[in-house]
Formats: structure tokens, C-alpha cells, sequence
DNA sequence: GATCTATATTCCTTTAAAGGTATATAGAAT
DNA sequence: ATTCTATATACCTTTAAAGGAATATAGATC
């Protein structure tokens, strides 16, 4: 069951706050870093983590590494991105890191190719 | 985060099952055993655990323990719960346990009390 | 009170994930 | 060629979950 895969993707909190800011748009490891307030070992494995799943795609512009959500996603990611968005409206913790992405986000697209303008 | 208690129980295959014939009424465990054709063991530990982080509810009738979804089910669950609901509609091994439960529920409803009538 | 039935719990083994420290890599800049 | 920057990987320790075998429990029946 592919289900089964993305529901193991969305039960560590970190990889559920490393989705929500990328429901906002792409975005690369370091500010996803700055972001969360997470080591970088940790938000690369849960990101490398998430990649092997399917869950998000990346590319690379220079030595940085854009993390996206899927182009094409499937019907069951779909519906549970959408249902996590949902949930996430209220929790304190997802809107903190979408309130420090706001703010940061002008200094980023300055900074990198993160697309985050 | 309740969220990633609740993805948590979702990561398993065969407690997929269970919520998904659950979603058709209370059941108690041998039952359960019956339509998945899982070992008691199995059924009755990924029960427990669901049960633990307030993903169903007990209630005992004899010696049947009967086993349904909460009552008053959170905003976060009520949604995931649908989605599930929307996700399960395609994959053959959810239709083929729904299948058994259709086919059993009359002889179920008379050996025991699970409201699966 | 002994037995039967449905279910839970204990114990054990195996596997995987999480987090951290240290190190490697790939591309850019000098 | 060396150095710098962003990111990934390897290695280690700890923790939790899964599955099975065996056993315990609680209520019903005889």
C-alpha cells in the first residue's frame, strides 16, 4: 500500500513542519534550518527521508538544494497534503514557521534560488 | 502534536484495515480475525494500541470485547478518518475485507453483540 | 468449582527509525 | 589547486515497534 509509506512520512513532527512550509512553495535545506531552528543533519535526513518516499522532489542550483513538493502528486498524496493543511491551520508550532517564513522570506530570494518570493 | 499520534496508528497496514472496517460499525476482535485472516495475537495488539492513543474505543459484552471508533472524534481525526475513507475506496485489499464483512455480518450479528446488523 | 471462550499480556527476537558527531562530497570562488 | 559553502553520508547509540509463542485473565457455562 503506497498509503502506508506516506502516512510513515507524516508521523515524525518535524517531517510534518518540513511539509507545511513547502505547502508555501520550495524552499532549500538552510532555511528550512533557520526555519524550524533544527541542525542541519537533521533536516537533511528527514528530507532525504521524504524524497525516498515520493513525498517531495528535488533539484539542484549550485550548492544548493531546492526542495519541493511533487509536480504530479499522487491521488493519496493529494488528499492527505490537503487534509494536513487543514489540521495544521491551528497549531501553534505550523503557524510559527509559516509566520518566520513570511518574514524571512524577502532576505531569501535574495540569497538563493529558493524561489520563495 | 495529537497529528502525529494519530498519523502514528496510520502506518501500519493491517491497523488500516481495522479503521477501515471499522468505519462500517462496531466489531469486537474475532471478527476482525475472521475478515482479515490476521492471528488473534496480532489483531488484539494493534487494537490495543490504537486504542491507547484514542483512535477506538471498548466496550465489553461478555466475553466479547466490541471495538468502534470514538464517539466524539477530533477535528484532526474526523478529518483523517475521511480521508482514509476517500484513499481506501480503490485499493483491493480494503474492498476485499468489506467484501467479507458484507458477506459475514448476518451470521456475525447473531453469534455475538456487535451491532453489525 | 472446573471448564470453556474470547481476549489480553508477557517475553523474546528482529528491524527500523531518530538523533548526534564526525566526515565526505560537489560545486563555486579565489 | 586550494579553500569555502551547502548539503549528504557513515557510524554509533538508543528507543520503539512488529510479529510470534506461550501464558494469563475475565466472564459464561456446565
Amino acid at each position: 500500500m503506497e498509503l502506508v509509506q506516506i502516512y510513515e512520512c507524516l508521523c515524525d513532527p518535524t517531517r510534518l513542519r518540513l511539509l507545511n512550509v513547502l505547502a508555501q512553495g520550495p524552499l532549500c535545506v538552510c532555511h528550512f534550518q533557520e526555519i524550524l531552528g533544527e541542525p542541519q543533519v537533521k533536516i537533511s535526513k528527514h528530507l532525504a527521508y521524504l524524497r525516498a518516499r515520493g513525498l517531495v522532489e528535488v533539484e539542484r542550483h549550485g550548492n544548493w538544494m531546492v526542495y519541493a513538493l511533487p509536480a504530479r502528486p499522487s491521488r493519496e498524496l493529494k488528499a492527505n497534503l490537503a487534509c494536513l493543511q487543514d489540521c495544521a491551520q491551528e497549531d501553534p508550532v505550523f503557524k510559527r514557521d509559516l509566520a518566520r517564513l513570511k518574514k524571512r522570506a524577502p532576505q531569501f530570494a535574495e540569497t538563493s534560488p529558493c524561489g520563495c518570493s
